[in-house]
RNA sequence: GGGCGGAUAGCUCAGCGGAAGAGCACCUGCCUUACAAGCAGGGGGUCACAGGUUCGAACCCUGUUUCGCCCA
C-alpha cells in the first residue's frame, strides 16, 4: 500500500496523458498474447482493414468494441488475444497505385507486370502502417508482435494450400460464364461487388417482324444496343396468348439475322408483351436460357465496354454512344414502336460507380452450395452465434440462396492463381508449390494463370491462416476456434459467411464462436458520412479535440443493439464532460487522502447511511455491468456507469462525505469515510476501463492502488455478503425530503447560496429515526440552519411553504412575506392531483378481479398508495387552511 | 416481389405486462474552494393509428399508415 502521490491538474486534459500510456502499456508487453495452455484463452481476429485506408468513424466504433471485450476479458484473468492485421485490397490498391502511377504520365502497362507489382509493395511499406498507427492512438489493445498481412508469405502459403485441396476436391472450378465485368477496373467480380442503384431509365418495345408472313412480335427491352447480339426470342411456356408464335421465326432489326421464337420458364408472361429477347452473351439470365436451348451467344461488347466487330457498324463506339445510334436507326427503319419510362436496378461497381457490364468469360468459380450447406448448419445447432439474433435471418437467407463464387481478378496485385496451362497437352496443373513441368504429359512448356484471386478469398481464411496454418501452431492450438467477432453488417455476406465456410471446412471447426454485429456510424441527421456529402467526421479529428477516450466512451455509449449510431460533436461533448467530471471528483477524493495510506479497510461500526448505501449501490453497478457486458450491452454498460459516477457519487455521495472528510465527524469516521472513498474510486476505475483506459490509468496511477497498470488488475466483484436492500429504500425516502426541501426553496426565490433559518419536520413516526440521524447532512444538503421536530400530523402556526411526503411534511420557514395566494394556488393544484391518483388506486382495488388476479406485492402495493394517499390529501387540506385562515 | 428493423418529450434514444425515463435543447436562480466542461430547481409526452388478448398494454397479438435497410 502507498501513499495517494498524484498532482491532478485544474482541469482534464487528454493529450499527455494518452501516448504516455499507450508506450507504456507497449514496454510493458500487456497485449500479448502467449499461448498460456494454463489460461483460458479469449482471441479476437481483427477484421483488417484495407492497407491503403485511413481510419474512419466505423473503424473507430468496430475497434473500440473488440478493445473493450480484450480489457475486460483480461481483466478477468484470460489469456486475450488480440490479433492485428491488415488487408491487400486488390483492385482498391491497385487502384490508388495506378493513379499514383498517372499522376506521374505512367500507366501500370508501360511498366509491366513485375514491376507495377514491386511498386505496390513500395507503396505498401510507405504507407501501409498508417491505419496501423491510428489504431495505437485509439488505444487498440492489440498483439502487434503479430500483425499480419493478407499478402505475407504464411499467408499466401495458406491461400495456395486452400485452393490446391479445393480444385482436388471438385469445389474450384474454371469455366465460361457470364459473369459482372467492371469496363474500367477491367475485371470481374463476384455478384456481391455490384451495387444495384434504382433509376429511371427506359423501355423501348422493338418490332422484331416474322421472316414469312406480315406482322411480327413485339419486345420491351431497356438495352436496345444488345439487339445486335440477339439469338431468339422467347416467351412463357404457358402463355396461351402467344403460344401460337412458338416455332416461327423472325428478323432481328438492323442485323437481318432469322432467330426463333421459343418457350422457356424463364420468362415473365406479366412483363410487356410476354415476348423477351435472348442474348446469352450480355444478360445472365439469358446465357441461362441460351444453354437450356442450345444457343449460339454471340459478344457485341468488348472488355473496355465499347461495340467489337460482331457488331457491325456500331463497331467501336461505347455502349452508351452505341445505344442513341441504334434507337436513331431503329427509328428510321420503323421498328422502334414506343417508349416508357422505366424503373430499374442498375448494377455498379461498388469501387468505382461504372455501370457494370454482363461478360461471358472465362472465370474460376468456387461452388459454393456444399461449403454454404456446413455453414448453416453450423448456426442452426448454435456453434455460432449472432448477436444481435436478427442477423440469423440474413445470413441464412443468403446462405440458402447461394450462388458459386467468381474468385478470379484480372489485376496484378494479389495472390496470383496457382494454376499452370500447359501449351502442348492443354492440361492444367494446381500446385502449391510452383511447378516446372505439366503433371500430365512433363513438357515444361506451361504458364500460370494471369489472373489473381479475389481478397476476399483470403479474407475467407483469416481466424486459421494468421495463427499458423496450415502449419499446426501451438497458437492454433490455443486460440482457434477464437471467441468473438466485431464486425458491421454490410460485410456478413462478404467476409462472415465466407469465413465460417473455410473454417468449417480446413479446421472442421468454426471459426468464431459469438459474431457480434454492430451498427452503422451515420451523422446527425441520419445520414451515411461520406466524402461527398461533406458530413464525415474524422475520427482522427475527434481525439485531437477531445481524446480518445472521449471518443470511444461516446461510440460505446450510443452503441445499442440493432440501432444505428447517430454521431454529432455535440454528443461526444456530452461525454467529454464526463470525463472531466470523473477528473476533478477524482481529484476532489485525492485531496481527502492526502497524506493517508490508500486503505480499503473499513470498519462497519462507523459507516453512516450514505456509506453503506454507496457500497450497496457499487456493488449493484458491478453485477449489471458485469452482465452487460458479458452479452455485449456496450450502451447500456456505459450509460449506467455514467450515471452512476455522475448522479450517485458526484451528485450525493461526495457531498455527504465532505463533513466526515474535513474531520467533522471525528477521527475514526474521517478513517472510514476514506475507506470506502478508497473502495467505491477503485472499482470505478476498473469498471470504466474497458471504455476509457488512458484516463482510468492516469486516475489509477494517481491513486496508487497499485504498483501495476490497472490492465492487469482484475475486474470487481460485488464485495458485499448480502444485498443491503433497506439503505437503498432509507436513501431514497431521504433524498426524496432533500429534492422536496430544495423545491420550497426554488418556489420562495431564496438565493442557492443563502441559508434558510429553519424548517419544520412532522414526520411518520418509523421514518423519524433516518431523519434525525442524517438532520446535519440534510441541513447541509438543503442549506438549513435549524431542524425541529413535531409529531407526526402536526400543522406548525405561522406562514411557511409545506411539502407533504409519504414519509412526512416538511414546513420551510419563510423570512418576511409568501405570497399566500400563490401558494394556495400550488397546494390546491397538488391536490387535484392526489384526488385524482386516490380516485384511480380506489377503483382499482374495488376491482375485484383486479384483486384476484394481481399478484400480492402489486395489490399491497396499490393498498399502501391508496393509505399514503389518504394522509397526505389531509395534511394538504390542512396546510391549505392554516394559510387561509393565518393562524 | 421476398425479408429485416424503426415510429415514445423540440432532437437523439432507453424502457418491452403492474401509475412514462435519460442526454441534449429550453426556462429560472446561483462563480457554493473537486468540477461554470459546474450546481440547484422547472416546463414539456392520448408512447404512429385501429382493433384484439388481459383485472391491467408503450410493452403481447392482428391489421393499417409511414420511414429506413438488405436480397431478387
Amino acid at each position: 500500500m502507498s501513499e495517494p502521490s498524484g498532482n491532478l491538474g485544474k482541469s482534464y486534459d487528454p493529450k499527455p496523458i494518452e501516448d504516455k500510456w499507450y508506450a507504456w502499456w507497449l514496454e510493458n508487453r500487456l497485449f500479448e498474447g502467449n499461448a498460456d495452455a494454463n489460461r483460458n484463452p479469449f482471441s479476437i481476429v481483427i477484421p483488417p482493414p484495407n492497407v491503403t485506408g485511413s481510419l474512419h468513424m466505423g473503424h473507430a466504433l468496430n475497434n473500440t468494441l473488440q478493445d473493450i471485450q480484450c480489457r475486460y476479458k483480461r481483466m478477468n484473468g484470460y489469456d486475450v488475444l488480440w490479433l492485428p492485421g491488415t488487408d491487400h485490397a486488390g483492385i482498391a490498391t491497385q487502384n490508388v497505385v495506378e493513379r499514383n502511377l498517372a499522376s506521374q504520365g505512367i500507366s501500370r502497362h508501360e511498366l509491366g507486370r513485375e514491376a507495377f507489382v514491386d511498386k505496390v509493395w513500395e507503396w505498401k511499406e510507405q504507407y501501409g502502417n498508417r491505419i496501423v498507427n491510428q489504431l495505437k492512438k485509439l488505444g487498440a489493445s492489440c498483439d502487434w508482435r503479430r500483425e499480419r498481412f493478407t499478402m505475407d508469405e504464411g499467408l499466401s502459403r495458406a491461400v495456395r494450400a486452400v485452393f490446391v485441396r479445393l480444385y482436388k476436391e471438385g469445389l474450384i472450378y474454371k469455366g465460361k460464364y457470364i459473369i459482372n465485368w467492371c469496363p474500367r477496373c477491367q475485371t470481374a467480380l463476384s455478384d456481391l461487388e455490384v451495387d444495384h442503384q434504382e433509376s429511371t431509365g427506359h423501355l423501348y418495345h422493338v418490332i422484331y417482324r416474322f421472316s414469312e408472313g406480315d406482322g411480327g412480335v413485339t419486345v420491351a427491352t431497356t438495352r436496345p444496343e444488345t439487339i445486335l447480339g440477339d439469338v431468339a426470342i422467347a416467351i412463357h411456356p404457358r402463355d396461351e396468348k402467344n403460344r401460337h408464335l412458338v416455332g416461327r421465326t423472325v428478323i432481328v432489326p438492323l442485323v437481318g439475322r432469322e432467330i426463333p421464337i421459343i418457350e422457356d420458364p424463364m420468362v415473365d408472361p406479366e412483363f410487356g408483351t410476354g415476348c423477351v429477347k435472348i442474348t446469352p452473351a450480355h444478360d445472365p439470365n439469358d446465357f441461362l436460357v441460351g444453354q437450356r436451348h442450345g444457343l449460339e451467344s454471340i459478344q457485341v461488347i468488348d472488355s473496355e465496354g465499347r461495340m467489337n466487330e460482331s457488331a457491325g457498324k456500331y463497331r467501336g463506339l461505347d455502349r452508351f454512344d452505341a445505344r442513341k445510334v441504334v434507337l436513331e436507326d431503329l427509328v428510321s427503319e420503323g421498328n422502334l414502336l414506343r417508349i416508357d419510362e422505366h424503373l430499374h436496378a442498375v448494377g455498379q461497381c461498388y469501387r468505382c460507380r461504372t455501370v457494370v457490364e454482363p461478360y461471358l468469360s472465362e472465370q474460376w468459380f468456387v461452388k459454393a452450395k456444399p461449403l454454404a450447406e456446413a455453414g448453416v448448419e453450423a448456426v442452426k445447432a448454435g456453434r455460432i452465434r449472432f448477436v444481435p439474433e436478427q442477423w440469423t435471418g440474413t445470413y441464412y437467407q443468403w446462405m440458402d440462396e447461394i450462388r458459386d463464387w467468381c474468385i478470379s481478378r484480372q489485376l496484378w496485385w494479389g495472390h496470383r492463381i496457382p494454376a499452370w496451362t500447359c501449351a502442348s497437352c492443354g492440361h492444367v496443373t494446381v500446385s502449391e508449390s510452383d511447378p516446372d513441368r505439366c503433371e500430365s504429359c512433363g513438357s515444361s512448356n506451361i504458364s500460370q494463370d494471369e489472373d489473381v484471386l479475389d481478397t476476399w478469398f483470403s479474407s475467407a481464411l483469416w481466424p486459421f491462416s494468421t495463427l499458423g496454418w496450415p502449419d499446426r501452431t501451438p497458437e492454433l492450438a490455443h486460440y482457434y476456434p477464437t471467441s468473438l467477432l466485431v464486425t458491421g453488417f454490410d460485410i456478413i455476406f462478404f467476409w462472415v459467411a465466407r469465413m465460417i465456410m473455410m473454417g468449417l471446412h480446413f479446421m472442421e471447426e468454426v471459426p468464431f464462436r459469438d459474431t457480434y454485429i454492430h451498427a452503422l456510424v451515420r451523422d446527425e441527421s441520419g445520414q451515411k458520412m461520406s466524402k461527398s456529402k461533406g458530413n464525415v467526421i474524422d475520427p482522427l479529428d475527434v481525439i485531437d479535440e477531445y481524446g480518445a477516450d472521449a471518443l470511444r466512451l461516446t461510440l460505446a455509449a450510443l452503441t445499442v443493439q440493432g440501432r444505428d449510431i447517430l454521431l454529432s460533436t455535440n454528443r461526444i461533448e456530452t461525454f467529454r464532460f464526463f470525463l472531466n467530471k470523473l477528473w476533478n471528483a477524482s481529484r476532489f477524493a485525492l485531496s481527502s487522502l492526502e497524506g493517508v495510506t490508500v486503505n480499503r479497510e473499513i470498519e462497519p461500526s462507523q459507516l453512516r447511511l450514505h456509506d453503506r448505501w454507496i457500497l450497496a449501490r457499487l456493488d449493484e453497478v458491478i453485477g449489471e455491468t458485469t452482465r452487460y457486458l458479458d452479452g455485449y450491452f456496450f450502451g447500456e454498460a456505459a450509460k449506467l456507469l455514467y450515471d452512476f459516477v455522475w448522479g450517485e457519487l458526484c451528485d450525493w455521495y461526495l457531498e455527504m462525505a465532505k463533513p466526515a472528510l474535513k474531520g467533522e465527524e471525528g477521527a475514526l469516521r474521517k478513517e472510514a469515510t476514506q475507506g470506502v472513498l478508497c473502495r467505491v474510486f477503485e472499482s470505478v476505475l476498473k469498471l470504466l476501463h474497458p471504455f476509457i483506459p488512458f484516463l482510468t490509468e492516469e486516475l489509477w496511477q494517481a491513486f496508487s492502488f497499485s504498483g501495476k497498470s490497472l490492465q492487469e488488475e482484475r475486474w470487481p466483484e460485488p464485495f458485499g455478503k448480502e444485498k443491503d436492500r433497506a439503505c437503498i429504500e432509507e436513501m431514497a425516502a431521504f433524498q426524496q425530503a432533500v429534492r422536496a426541501i430544495r423545491n420550497l426553496r426554488a418556489e420562495a426565490h431564496l438565493n442557492p447560496q443563502k441559508t434558510a433559518p429553519l424548517v419544520r419536520a412532522a414526520l411518520r413516526e418509523d421514518m423519524e429515526p433516518l431523519f434525525r440521524e442524517n438532520s446535519d447532512l440534510l441541513g447541509l444538503l438543503c442549506r438549513i440552519a435549524r431542524l425541529e421536530w413535531s409529531g407526526n400530523g402536526t400543522t406548525p402556526s405561522g406562514k411557511c411553504l409545506s411539502a407533504v411526503l409519504p414519509q412526512g411534511s416538511f414546513y420551510l420557514e419563510v423570512e418576511g412575506l409568501i405570497d399566500i395566494e400563490t401558494e394556495i394556488g400550488r397546494l390546491e393544484q397538488e391536490m387535484e392531483k392526489l384526488k385524482a391518483d386516490l380516485k384511480r388506486s380506489k377503483a382499482k382495488l374495488e376491482n375485484s378481479q383486479f384483486v384476484a388476479n394481481a399478484p400480492d406485492e402489486v395489490v399491497e402495493k396499490e393498498k399502501a398508495r391508496l393509505r399514503e394517499g389518504e394522509a397526505r390529501i389531509l395534511r394538504v387540506r390542512e396546510n391549505i387552511r392554516s394559510l387561509g385562515t393565518g393562524e
